[in-house]
DNA sequence: AAAAAAATTTAGGTTTGCCTAAAAATATAT
DNA sequence: ATATATTTTTAGGCAAACCTAAATTTTTTT
C-alpha cells in the first residue's frame, strides 16, 4: 500500500475541516480557497484522491471523505494536535507561536512514534486551543460548546476553546487575559454593537467586541 | 531568500558525511550511491546545489560545501542529532530505532523550535550514538576517538561511539552489553582472525569480531 | 601514446503538484 | 423558459526531482 504524499494529506484534513461534523459535501472552490490553490488544480487532486479511494466524488458535485480517507484525515489531525501539547507543555511556546510548526509536524509518519509522544504528554485529551484530539483508533469527541454569544447576562460559563486559531486572535485573548480554562461572567451587554464586559475569574472587568465573543467556546459549569 | 528543499539539504549532508574531516572532493558516483539514485540525477542536482552557490563544482572534478553550504549541512546535522536525543532521552526510544525518524525530523525549519528543543534537552553535547553535536553556530567538535582494533592487549578504554549506525550493528552492540560509556578491557586478540575476548565494566567477557572491532569508537581514559 | 575502462555529463522522458485560459455544466435571475 | 452568472472541469504547460540511454571526459592499462 502506498504512502500518502504530504500535499494529499493536508487535502484529506482541508475535506475533513469543511465538511464539518456533519459531513457535508465540499465544493471544489472551498477546496481551492482552503488550501491556497486554484480550482483547477483541486479538481486534478480530487481526481487522484477519489483514484485512492480516499473520496466519494462525482463531477460538479463535491467531495466527501470514504471511512479510509477520514482515517488518514484523523490521524494528521491527531498529530498535529499531540505535536501542539508538546510544543507548548514542553517546550515552553505560547498557543500561539505553534501551529506553523505543528503544520509540518503532523506529517511526519512513524505511528509508534505517535503513540510514544502521546504517552510522554500523558494522553492528552484537548489541544492548547481546546480542540479534542483524536484517539489511536480515530474516535474524535464531539464536545458541544456554545459561543459566548449565545450566553445571557448574568450567566458564568467556562472557557474551553477558540473558533478563530489566528495567532493574532489568540495574542489579542492573552493580553485581555482570557485563557484555557478561565471563568468568564457576562456583566452587560451592549444593545448596540453587542460588544460586552465580562468579569474573568471573578477578579478583572474586561470589555469585548462581538467579534471576540463570535470565536469563543465555553461551557456551563 | 529561497528556502531549501528537503532534497538540497539531503545532498548537502551527504557531500558534508563523505567529504569526511578534511573536506575532500566528492565524486558524483560516490553522491549516488549514498543517495540512492543515478549519476544522471546527482549531475543535475550538482548544478542547482552550484547556482545556489552552495556547493564548489567543476565539471568531472567532484564538488565541496561552501561555506554557506557547509552551514546548511552544520545546522540540519544539529537538528537530525537534537532530535534523536529527544527521542531515546524523552520517548524511550532504542538508539537503534531513531535513526529513520530523525531523517525526518532534521527538515523542519523553525530555528527557534531548534533552539528551545536544545535548551529543553539540556544542551547535549553528543548524540545516542556518540555524535557530536553542532551547537548553534555550526561549530563542530571533532573527538579524536580512536578505534578499538588500534587498542593494545590489557589496555581499558570507554566506549564512545559507533562507526556504522545500522540497526543490526546496534542491537548486536546491545546483546553484548556494550553501550555508550561502557569500560571496555581488550583482555586478548586472536591471531588468526583478529577477533578479541574484551571485559565489559570490569565484569562480563564477550568475544568481538574484527567487523565489531572495526566500527567501535573509544577513547583512553 | 594508444586503447580500453570507468566516471561523468547530456539528451530526452516521466511523475507530482501546480498554473492559466478556455470549455462545459450548474445555478440564478429575469 | 431563457439568459446570465457562477462553478467546475478540461486542455495545455511548467518546475522539481527522478529515470535510461547515449555521448563525452578522465583514468587506467597495455
Ligand atoms: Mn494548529
Ligand atoms: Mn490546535
Ligand atoms: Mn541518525
Ligand atoms: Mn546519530
Amino acid at each position: 500500500m502506498m504512502q500518502n504524499s504530504f500535499t494529499e494529506e493536508n487535502y484529506l484534513k482541508t475535506i475533513h475541516a469543511l465538511s464539518g461534523r456533519d459531513g457535508l459535501d465540499v465544493s471544489t472552490n472551498a477546496l481551492a480557497e482552503s488550501t491556497a490553490t486554484r480550482a483547477a488544480s483541486v479538481t486534478d487532486m480530487l481526481k487522484k484522491l477519489a483514484d485512492k479511494g480516499l473520496i466519494n466524488y462525482k463531477k460538479y458535485q463535491g467531495v466527501t471523505l470514504t471511512t479510509s480517507g477520514e482515517k488518514v484525515a484523523l490521524s494528521v489531525i491527531r498529530k498535529h494536535r499531540l505535536w501542539e501539547v508538546f510544543l507548548v507543555e514542553k517546550l515552553g511556546f505560547g498557543w500561539d507561536e505553534v501551529h506553523d510548526i505543528a503544520e509540518e509536524l503532523e506529517h511526519i509518519p512513524s505511528d509508534i512514534l505517535v503513540e510514544k509522544l502521546d504517552a510522554y504528554l500523558g494522553h492528552p485529551r484537548f489541544d492548547p486551543h481546546g480542540d479534542p484530539i483524536p484517539d489511536a483508533k480515530g474516535n474524535l469527541l464531539d464536545p458541544d460548546y456554545r459561543l459566548l454569544t449565545d450566553i445571557q447576562i448574568g450567566e458564568k460559563v467556562l472557557m474551553m476553546g477558540v473558533l478563530d486559531h489566528a495567532a493574532s486572535f489568540l495574542q489579542h485573548l492573552d493580553r485581555s487575559g482570557i485563557t484555557l480554562g478561565a471563568v468568564l461572567e457576562v456583566k452587560d451587554i451592549n444593545e448596540y454593537d453587542k460588544s460586552a464586559s465580562i468579569i474573568v475569574n471573578g477578579d478583572r472587568t474586561i470589555f469585548i467586541s462581538l467579534e471576540v465573543s463570535k470565536n469563543l467556546l465555553v461551557q456551563r459549569r
